[in-house]
DNA sequence: TTGAAAGCGCTAACAA
DNA sequence: TTGTTAGCGCTTTCAA
């Protein structure tokens, strides 16, 4: 019990060779009944487990997948995960997560990190969608499912949920509800779901002839304070919106505590959407309208992209999913007072 | 660019040998700058990059902490996660991450996978206190850290909220408002918080003379469900409670669902104080008052613990923090309405 | 049904 | 400053 046994070990102890034991540890049959179970007996009174790093090294399969998210403080990202544990523990894959912050340096530590390790397939929400800091992954010829932002110079299966349309739907319903002055939370420019969100809010204004208002548009980072602040600079406004669309889940908790420090009463005196859906959307009164997307469905495609990708590495061409959002109207979006 | 060249590629189109190769790729020094610059351009035009598992085989430090935890779905694992992971990348050290769903099953396997990769230590909020399944872990000589549940069959190190003190404070600042009928949705009781939280509740009850009665005592699984479906028990006694104490944050938001669905009104009609802080607690009317924990400490506490245990294996005692929880006054414990 | 032996890609001790 | 070489613990032929 010293240090850990190896399969020499486990050997002499059961008195065969290191083959016998090897066969049995892998299941692989044709080894006596009784010579098994001699050896069962051996690897259970020894402790013995066999060393991932050898097998690797002559097997070249890990089945282990890596998964990298750029804020795992972001519940977004728990739960797609939770979708892709689920198949992936079916198909007797283990998943690894880490999480970059954000940073494209620490996600290109991970990246290497994971393929020193020899990951089978990596799912990543990257945190730089130009993708240059990924090509090792494809030199090394390991697939990628890219989930929620895409991944630029190079092509990989993607699973992204329709941003434009979620959007569009939003800012439509606000409009439906005689809004004009309807200011946008924006995420990063520089990420998809940043960048889209905004798309469908500029389409949505152009469809119904509302003229497009600079002053309106305030960029967040996707985290909550950038929320709040977003929040304070569209209150100061001269011309303050009669709503508000969020564009994503944190930025939206932001906003609302802003809103409540700042008295800006929500419903009557100011309407709101969100993308996502959030716990406390439910609590607040109004509820709040939300564009919820299914986190878990997006873990479970993800993970059988990749596993297609693992199993028959060829010739398969780029997939990409686009999944809908689906819109939660409640009570956040009132109609316009209009003066008569 | 076929498969996955290694360092003896390297060698040969840097016309070295394999042993200049590692003394570069290491930074070991001692190799000619001109030698060295030969090397690394061999590498990168190769798109080098070393095997872990082979490295492993030699070294037999893999750098690498493995994180298990039972629900990654609840926002309180990816934020302790999250002070893990800040503290350990500061050491040089990678994080993986897996999620048992509570399953001993699916934990003993994510164990023995970790120990089949050489992690250097593991961190583990256990689905199983027991702590059977956790043997092979001690057997290999690999540091364990517990966290938020203990490990009964053996001595680990351990990082704790005073969950006694905790549910106590709670459940003494309803009596002082002058609630007798106090309800509790617990916990699992086969977990050190679902146990312990409880106990705090039975201690205050206790010291204030106030009769304990099986009644008020719900159980729950720390899920969603249970809160609501407990709150639901609670509300249907002849006797209601008039104040809640609710044992987890997941737990808190079903409970809040329950109190809404069965318009029991918060604060008026049933003051409510819960066990971990969550988003939607400064969104309700009244705000939900909270016992809050340190969750980013608990994660860098737990990460130093196992550090200084990897670095000095020996002749360290088990060591058990036991951080303090924050009482959250807000408004959602009122005082109890008297009849004159 | 079993065993012997050749690597997998690397590190590190030793030699030059 | 550089090279040679012996393993690390396993899987997998090939032979018995």
């Amino acid at each position: 019990m010293e240090s850990k046994p190896n399969i020499q070990d486990v050997a002499r102890h059961a008195n065969v060779s290191i083959a016998t034991v090897s066969r049995v540890i892998n299941n692989q049959g044709g080894v006596r009944k009784a010579t098994e179970e001699k050896i069962l007996k051996a690897i259970d009174e020894l402790g013995y487990i066999r060393s991932a790093a050898a097998r690797i090294m002559k097997r070249k399969e890990t089945n282990t997948i890596g998964v990298i998210v750029p804020d795992i403080k972001n519940p977004f990202f728990p739960l797609v995960m939770a979708g892709i544990e689920e198949k992936a523990r079916e198909k007797g894959y283990f998943t690894i997560l880490s999480s970059t912050s954000e940073s494209p340096i620490v996600e290109e530590k991970i990246v290497k990190n994971f393929i020193e390790r020899g990951v089978d397939g990596v799912i990543i929400t990257t945190a730089n969608e130009n993708g240059e800091h990924l090509k090792l992954l494809q030199e090394q010829n390991i697939p990628i499912v890219a989930v929620d932002r895409s991944i630029k110079s190079f092509d990989v299966d993607t699973v992204l949920v329709d941003n434009v349309k979620g959007s569009y739907q939003a800012v439509q319903h606000l409009i439906l509800q005689g809004h004009k002055e309807i200011g946008i939370i924006c995420g990063p420019e520089n990420t998809t779901p940043g960048l889209e969100r905004f798309l469908g809010y500029k389409k949505a204004l152009e469809d119904y002839n509302i003229p497009f208002d600079e002053n309106y548009v305030v960029m967040g980072d996707f985290g909550e304070r950038s929320g709040y602040q977003a929040t304070k600079v569209l209150f100061e406004l001269d011309d303050k919106p009669t709503a508000i669309f969020s564009s994503n889940n944190l930025m939206t908790i932001g906003c609302m505590k802003a809103l409540e420090d700042l008295k800006w009463k929500l419903g009557s005196e100011v309407s709101f959407i969100g993308f996502d859906d959030v716990d406390i959307a439910t609590f607040l009164n109004p509820k709040l309208s939300v564009v919820a997307r299914p986190m878990n469905a997006i873990g479970e495609i993800a993970f059988q992209l990749l596993y297609e990708r693992i199993s028959f590495k060829e010739s398969i061409p780029k997939r990409e999913y686009l999944l809908a959002p689906e819109l939660k109207i409640r009570q956040s979006c009132q109609l316009v007072k209009t003066a008569f």
